[in-house]
DNA sequence: CTAGCATATATGCACAGCGCATCGAAGTCA
DNA sequence: TGACTTCGATGCGCTGTGCATATATGCTAG
C-alpha cells in the first residue's frame, strides 16, 4: 500500500447547490413532481436522435491466415463494395442482442463467441446520415465458418492481410480466395483492423484462442492458431509448457488419426470454474 | 510461420448473386440511379433512431485512492443521485469530440487524456427512453482534478471503493470525502467499474500511469500511482528497474525540495518517437 | 556539532520463465 | 527394415523478478 500521499489533501465535497447543467433541459417539469409523472410526459425528441447500427467482424483462422465474412452491398451508398455484416439496432434489443441477431441472419450462426469491440462515430462515416456503429467481433472455428452453401451465397469469405506487425494497429486489406482485392465500404477496414489488434492483445492473457478451434485439438493446432493471429512464429517448446501449465487444457486421452506421422494427443479446453 | 494447415482447404469465393439482406430496405430506389441522387432523397427516419450520449469517467489518484468526479442530478430520472459527467451526442460532432466537450463544460478541463471505454446499451438502462451511452474514461493528475472552486460547486469529487481484486471487474462504490456513500444514477457504477478494470489492465503494458502525474515526478510517486490503481503493493526494486529499463523515463537532473528526508530524483515522461 | 532516522539508490543472490538444442518415441512409407 | 516426419520430454543458459543488504543523502533532536 502507498506509504505517502502523492499530493497534499484536497477540498471537501461540493455541498453547495449545483447550477443548471450546460445542456438544455428537455422539460421544465423535470425538476418537479414525482418521477413516474415525469417519465409519462417525457418527450424523446427533445434531443436529436441518431441512427445506431452494429457491425460484426467475424473472424476465423485456417491455412495460416485470418478470414472474415463480408456481404456485398447492392444499395447505395458504397454500392458494389463489400461490408461487414451489420444492421440497425432496434429500440427494444440490447447491443449484444443486435450483434447476435445480425450473425444469425446474415451468417446463419448462433452460440458463437461475441464481444464488443469499439464504437465508431465519425460524423462523415456514413454519407446517408449520422450513424453510430457499435462494432463487435466474433470468433468461430473454421468448421463453423459460413460457406456459400450455408448462406445461399450472400456472404463471401475473404482473407485478411495485415500490413502492420505486433499491435501497431491500422486498417487491413481483404483478398478474395481467387486473389482479387476486396474493396470495403464505410470504415470497415478500420473496424477489421481494430478487431485483429484486439485479439492479438487478448491472446496473451485470455483463452480466446480456443474459440477459433473445434472442441478437441492438438497443441500444434493451437499454436498454429496463435501464430496465425499474431502473424509471427512462436517457440514450440515454450508454447507447449506455457499452455500445459496454464491449467486451461485437459487431455482427452485420444489421439489424432489418419496422419502421416506420429499422432498427437488431443486436448480440450477446460473452463476454470472457481479461481 | 505455421507449417501446416489447421484445417482442410475451403470453398472458393461466393460468386453467386446475393439475396436481399434480411433488413428491410429504406427505399426501393436505393438500388437504382446514382449515389448522389440516392443520398439526396434519403430519409433518415426509415429506421427508428435512438438517443446517444457520452458519459465520462474522470479518474485521478491521490492519497492512495482513486477519485472520480460526479454531478448531482436535479432532474428526473434518478433525481438527487449522482452521475458521471455526460451529455447527448450532437449530430455534427464525433464521439470523442463529445467527450471533450462534456469534460470542458462540466469539469472545466481540456487537453486531458481521453479514451473510449465501452458502449452501454441495455434497453432499460435509462427509464426515459432508449439511450445508448458511449462511455469514455479520462485521466488527469491530481493537481488538475476539478475542485469546487473551479466548477462553482457543480461537481463533487468522490473516492472510488473497488470491492474486487485484480481485474475481476464489476461495479464499484463511491464515497464522498465526508465518508458518506454516494448513490450513482443509471448504470454508472458499472461504467466506473469497467474504467478501473481497464486502466488496471493498461498499466502493465502502456505508459498510462504518467497521465495521473504532473510533468515531473519521482519514482516513488509513480509507484504510488501504480499501487493506487492496482489496489495492491508492488516490489520497489523491481518497479524501479522495470521503469528505468523501459526507456520511458528521463532524468531531469533536479531533485525534490522541502522533503523531510533525502530528496529523490525527478523524472519526466519521454515519448518514444521512433521505435 | 553530532548522532539518529528516514528515504533514496545500488548491488548481490535465489528462483522461475523462456528460448534454444538435443534426444528418444511413435507413427507412415518406400 | 530403414528412412522420414512429427510428437513430446529433458537439459542448459539467459533474463526478469522478488528479496536482502549496504551505502548515500538529507533532515532533526539533543
Amino acid at each position: 500500500m502507498p506509504r505517502k500521499p502523492a499530493s497534499p489533501p484536497r477540498q471537501g465535497p461540493a455541498r453547495t447547490p449545483a447550477r443548471t447543467p450546460a445542456c438544455r433541459r428537455s422539460r421544465a417539469a423535470a425538476t418537479t413532481g414525482d418521477e413516474a409523472a415525469f417519465l409519462e410526459a417525457y418527450d424523446p425528441s427533445a434531443y436529436e436522435r441518431l441512427s445506431v447500427c452494429v457491425d460484426v467482424a467475424l473472424l476465423s483462422a485456417f491455412e495460416g491466415h485470418l478470414f472474415t465474412a463480408v456481404v456485398k452491398r447492392h444499395e447505395h451508398p458504397f454500392q458494389g463494395k463489400w461490408a461487414l455484416p451489420g444492421g440497425f439496432v432496434r429500440p427494444d434489443e440490447s447491443l449484444h442482442a443486435a450483434a447476435d441477431r445480425v450473425l444469425a441472419a446474415k451468417a446463419g450462426l448462433d452460440r458463437v463467441f461475441v464481444e464488443q469491440l469499439y464504437s465508431f462515430g465519425d460524423p462523415s462515416r456514413d454519407p446517408r446520415t449520422r450513424v453510430i456503429s457499435v462494432a463487435y467481433y466474433a470468433l468461430v472455428d473454421c468448421d463453423r465458418f459460413p460457406s456459400p452453401a450455408d448462406t445461399a451465397g450472400s456472404v463471401m469469405s475473404a482473407r485478411i492481410v495485415v500490413p502492420w506487425e505486433g499491435e501497431t494497429g491500422g486498417p487491413v486489406q481483404l483478398v478474395a480466395l481467387n486473389g482479387s482485392r476486396v474493396p470495403l465500404a464505410f470504415d470497415h477496414a478500420d473496424i477489421l483492423g481494430m478487431a485483429v489488434k484486439r485479439i492479438r492483445g487478448k491472446l496473451d492473457y485470455t483463452p480466446v484462442g480456443f474459440q477459433l478451434l473445434p472442441s478437441t485439438f492438438t497443441l500444434r493446432q493451437l499454436q498454429d492458431v496463435h501464430e496465425t493471429v499474431c502473424g509471427k512464429a512462436l517457440n514450440k517448446d515454450s508454447f507447449r509448457r506455457k499452455m500445459l501449465a496454464s491449467g486451461l487444457l485437459e487431455a482427452t486421452g485420444d489421439r489424432q488419426v489418419d496422419v502421416e506421422h506420429r499422432p498427437a494427443e488431443l486436448y480440450r479446453f477446460v473452463k476454470r470454474s472457481a479461481v
